[in-house]
DNA sequence: CAAGTTTGATAAATATTTTTTATTAATTTA
DNA sequence: TAAATTAATAAAAAATATTTATCAAACTTG
């Protein structure tokens, strides 16, 4: 079975004689005709009833026509989809960290599917490590996330810096005064998990600048650290970035524990390979995107 | 555009060289080699990134996977309407493990046989661990194995449940009481090889519960086992159904140990490709077979 | 109703394309 | 660094598709 063959079916189905589809796809009638009996043998089935003076469909013809046209649908949306003059195109994997696809990505994505409306994006949350990984197996194409990393083959560039707050339900009434080292030895600390760069950089800042007894929680997903702190189950040691919102309406509050924390550097790093650049075009949007946002505390735009 | 590119294509993507997929397609590494570019091509864009040693779909190649595998399932579902309904032909190749093969398996074969006389079947036993391998590379069809297993394109639906228990030939006069953690330390044990599951989980259950200097010998073949146990060497740990006979004559009898061996769970694994259903249709008779089958305490059948 | 017209089928020659064989260059592995 | 494995390539061979020329059958029409 060829597309050819399929072609020239659907033709004398439509047009209803060989010769004008023979006209139609520039070539002869013999062509047609053989085209159509390869089909049929193929088929192992007669498609036309030629015995009167025009082709009239059996009904495994008529059932092959409901097939034909979804080939040729099929076919002309391939190519739709692979020829389109649009420069980015295919299934392009993009990798982020927890902070990045609960802030800003949302915003972005929309705006990445409007500027290349004929790609695809997949979206791979993870941690930082792991897209690390994912990247130099070529899982993914590019990400936003920690770093940069150094790596021979991957290319990093800075974005953006996102400060760490730690804040608390308001009905633990642990805010609005400089807590004491005894303090926060009695409070639980939920923040990044252990493999996490977050974690192993404040877990030692925590314990040196609080009681050595201090109970730091890892907890592999942000959403959750967030609605656990919410619920009052301790405090958080989140970017502030991703609890705006409860910042604003008042649900969460910051504590004041005397010292700030490490900020977050987050970079958008890809393989470098030789192929087209798909990862520049979405790296290049990615920083205008960052540079046209409203100036904000909680995300810092490196240019 | 052909077919034959299509499916070249779809099987350089799923078996990862092109070598390899013209063994698979009966043709030679230029012909797949020259389909490919044909494709690219025609789509104006490239499929593959062959810089390295292996080949890498590119983001369009992986968007035309998708298309590639509507093509195929379209072009099988033609086949299956215009030709024989639902005919089996050529050679199916069956992968069984050890149990299986002792157990159902010959009867459901000749059911097999008479429901698809025109089809050749091959039977390929051996472990689960080498069945998972063979399915991955296509080296066979389906697979009634330990299962399920987890892998991004092999479907696996649980069959059956298979009870282990531990048996000695009545010579050794082990049977009719309750063992002491002494006299398992006494008995030599036969079971499956090191590399498969039921090792895996049996081993460190047997050390547990048993006296810790239990000698658990690993045999590669199931009939051997019960072979050796029936000789009077030792005790055997496998599954109830392949010693039904023994049970029932006398050959072998059931030891009390005071504690039970965890259950074999089956399945039934195939790869899922767009071809015409191959592997379903073989696993709908089989999931039937066993349905019918007698009720008995040795195979609990998973609906 | 017979002549003219149109239809699709067929055979042989031609044109095109696909596949194979043999070889190469590049890359990975031991 | 040597051996093995990978895909690309060129030229020859094989297979396939198309055209030209022709035919028989079936409709049209005067």
């Amino acid at each position: 079975m060829t597309f050819d063959q399929i072609q020239s079916f659907y033709m004398v189905a439509t047009l209803g004689t060989y010769r004008q589809a023979a006209e139609r796809l520039n070539a002869t009638q013999p062509t047609i005709s053989a085209r159509i009996v390869a089909l049929e043998n193929y088929l192992r089935t007669s498609l036309f009833n030629r015995s009167g003076h025009r082709v009239v469909l059996t009904p495994q013809g008529r059932l092959f026509l409901s097939y034909a046209e979804k080939f040729l649908e099929l076919q002309a949306s391939v190519l739709k989809m692979t020829r389109g003059q649009d420069e980015l195109t295919g299934i392009i994997r993009i990798g982020a960290s927890d902070t990045m696809a609960i802030s800003w990505l949302p915003g972005f994505f929309s705006i990445l599917r409007k500027r290349y409306p004929n790609a695809v994006f997949e979206l791979h949350v993870g941690p930082s490590y792991r897209l690390r990984e994912d990247l130099i197996s070529r899982e993914i194409d590019l990400a936003f996330m920690i770093g940069p990393i150094a790596h021979a083959d991957i290319a990093s560039l800075p974005l953006c810096v996102c400060p760490m707050v730690i804040v608390a339900a308001p009905e633990l009434g642990l805010h609005g005064r400089l807590l004491t080292k005894d303090d926060l030895g009695e409070i639980d600390f939920f923040t990044f998990e252990r493999l996490t760069r977050p974690y192993q950089e404040l877990s030692p800042y925590l314990k040196v600048n609080a009681n050595s007894s201090i109970r730091l929680n890892p907890v592999n997903s942000l959403q959750t650290i967030v609605m656990l702190v919410e619920m009052g189950l301790g405090a958080g040691a989140v970017p502030q970035v991703v609890i705006e919102q409860q910042l604003k309406n008042g649900s969460l509050i910051k504590l004041d524990t005397g010292f700030e924390l490490p900020e977050l550097k987050f970079s958008v790093s890809y393989p470098m390979s030789p192929d087209m650049g798909v990862a520049e075009m979405v790296r290049d949007l990615s920083m205008s995107y960052l540079k046209d946002m409203p100036k904000q505390d909680s995300i810092k735009i490196i240019y």
